[in-house]
RNA sequence: GCACCAGUAGCUUAGCUGGAUAGAGCACUCGGCUACGAACCGAGAGGUCGGGGAUUCGAAUUCCUCCUGGUGCACCA
């Protein structure tokens, strides 16, 4: 438990002793308790309005009658009562302390937990559909997966992150059928998946029109399911093509995976699905389809298509049958656009019959809103897209700008260009909630002022600048020997409260599926640092006592930032 | 038509297990570099929390209804 959840917890037990009527528990004041929007208003506060009628009495009196009974400790400087609330003051000492030793003791590890110990995680993400060049789409996906990955490997969990790739299904039918008729136009040694994709949206076109071409993608499809030798050589040509250049993109932005494991992998796994369904008698005909009935207003699942060949639901269904004995997961979670709810809605269902319910009833389906162009809907097939690396290449070049502009003489420039511009991408695309759709602005995307990731790491490289000028390393001080009650400004107190709050940020954002919480606080941090850093002189000071418990301030500051943006795929310059 | 998601300041948004004056950022106006880095900080202006009803001491938050936008609704993934 963290430092504030003892305090309540400690705050609910003077509350229950100065009230001392057996019509209200414990958990129920505890549950009560929240921390006040308005600082002012103090640390914690307890609203005494839902005791009005229990009590018999109002609730401005009840909040004066605790008041007067209850005993406080120490971690308590005031109690007021103000409109039927009852506000606590915290004594910042305690958590000054209580806080910055616990940083310097813990290092690189505070925030990190073992909450998670034995337990197996699978993150699945990113799975771009191969043959396809890597857009804005694959792009939140990833940068989501990856933050979710790390959410919970910090709180200890075993996470297995797999990259379902889309390598399997009727589009390769599609694409072996233009890569035939149009492969002596393109030079594949120079891009080849950019050939592979132009390809890929030609024959589209004309398949659009002409259902002979259509029937030509499936029969290929059929084929290559039955594992026709000529047709397996071309599908692994492709599938090699988009890795490669995948792995490139996915380094550059520090996504890692234990497993590429895709839709082709499953192709002999499914068989026994259909048995297993079979077998318990749920699966249907339903006009030359084979079915699985879900109910609640949902169509059937469709298991088998009417030319007997298999369907994605198939696919994710061995998988979901191949994990559970495999990797023994506790939670198996899926990052997906929001287009595909109903179809994991349908699946989880049908997962009842072929795995125990401990593995159905951890299955999560995590689903974001869409990007979209001012023009409309993102489309490979409509070649109305954008593309990933040039993107990048611009998000580096504008860091780069601004950079010789601001700071000429830094080192490694190109190095660091990099790792702000990506800043600035990732960062943006992690900010907001992932269930908003996000409607593509180039400005927009490549802001570098304000709640930006360029914001946090400037906030850091400040505080990597701080400590540098006095010369302070962490291996040289004893934690005893700091008086950080020193700290009273109210900036140090602001920020010290900021930085308790770590733990259980990456929590609540693991719990919620929702990086963009750590991504909020790590603006707070960054903001409250720069309060301080605007009012408390940490160099130029002469009580060396002051100085060195605002070094510990600073240096805890920069662990936290350092290591919330390394968990949102974001790395932290020394210098910029 | 049915289901899910979204609708908060000019723009991007936080808050949504009910609590005190709805927080931020961008843009706008004003102030702060002989300063540990101004990619920063402070102040100001800007809000019918999509509309209407209901529940409640109290609703941006819960319920109902309507409107707008997005997505999905059987052999694509």
């Amino acid at each position: 438990m963290n430092i504030m959840e003892e305090i309540k917890v400690n705050i609910a037990n003077m509350i229950y002793k100065a009230i001392d009527n057996n019509q209200i528990t414990l958990d129920e004041i505890k549950e009560k308790i929240e921390v006040p929007k308005d600082k002012n208003n103090g640390d914690f506060s307890y609203p005494c309005f839902n005791l009005a009628k229990v009590l018999r009495n109002s609730p401005v009196n009840i909040a004066n009658s605790i008041k007067d009974n209850i005993i406080t400790d120490n971690s308590i400087s005031k109690v007021e009562v103000v409109n039927g609330f009852l506000n606590f003051y915290l004594n910042s000492d305690n958590i000054a302390s209580e806080v910055l030793k616990k940083i310097v003791e813990e290092k690189e590890n505070y925030g990190s937990t073992k909450e998670g110990e034995g337990v197996n995680i699978i993150v699945e993400y990113s799975s771009p559909n191969i043959a396809k060049p890597f857009h804005l789409g694959h792009f939140r996906n990833t940068v989501l997966g990856k933050a979710l990955y790390d959410l919970y490997e910090t709180l200890g969990y075993n996470v297995t992150g797999i990259n379902h790739l889309g390598d399997w299904g009727r589009q390769f039918g599609i694409l072996i059928e233009g890569y035939r008729r149009f492969k002596d136009e393109y030079n594949f040694d120079k891009n080849p998946l950019e050939a592979l994709s132009d390809i890929y949206v030609r024959i589209n076109k004309i398949a659009k029109e002409d259902d002979a071409v259509m029937d030509k993608a499936r029969e290929n499809f059929k084929k290559l399911e039955q594992g026709d030798e000529e047709l397996t050589k071309l599908w692994k040509y492709f599938r090699d093509i988009s890795l490669k250049e995948y792995k490139r993109i996915y380094d550059i932005l520090g996504s890692k995976f234990d497993s590429y494991n895709g839709e082709a992998f499953y192709n002999d796994k499914m068989e026994e699905v259909i048995e297993i369904l079979d077998k318990k008698g749920v699966l249907k005909d339903s006009q030359g389809a084979k079915v699985v009935e879900v109910g609640n207003n949902m169509p059937p699942c469709i298991v088998l298509k009417s030319n007997g060949s298999t369907i994605y639901a198939t696919r994710d269904l061995a998988a979901i049958l191949y994990r559970a004995r495999t990797y023994d997961f506790t939670k198996c979670i899926y990052v997906t656009a929001t287009e595909q709810i109903l179809h994991f809605k349908q699946i989880f269902e049908v997962a009842k019959y072929l795995v125990d319910e401990k593995y159905q009833k951890g299955l999560v389906h995590v689903a974001y809103g869409m990007i979209r162009l001012k023009t409309g809907k993102m489309s490979t097939r409509e070649g109305n897209v954008i593309y990933i690396d040039e993107l990048i290449k611009e998000a580096i070049q504008k860091a780069k700008d601004i950079m010789t502009a601001k700071n000429p003489n830094l080192e490694n420039i190109d190095e660091v260009s990099k790792k702000i511009g990506l800043g600035a991408l990732i960062f943006n695309y992690l900010k907001s909630g992932k269930n908003k759709d996000i409607i593509f602005d180039l400005d927009d995307t490549l802001r570098f002022d304000g709640e930006t990731g360029p914001y946090i790491q400037y906030t850091y490289v400040r505080t990597k600048s701080i400590l540098e000028k006095v010369g302070f390393n962490i291996e040289d001080i004893s934690s005893d020997s700091i008086d950080y009650t020193l700290l009273k400004e109210k900036q140090e107190v602001e920020l010290i409260k900021e930085l308790e709050k770590f733990e259980s940020i990456i929590r609540k954002a693991a719990n919620e599926y929702e990086p963009s919480v750590l991504a909020r606080y790590l603006i707070d941090v960054a903001t409250a640092f720069s309060r301080f850093y605007n009012e408390c002189s940490v160099a130029n000071i002469d009580d060396e006592n002051l100085k060195k418990a605002r070094c510990v301030l600073v240096y805890a500051t920069s662990i936290v930032i350092k290591k919330g943006l390394s968990i949102l795929g974001i790395d932290s310059p020394e210098k910029m």
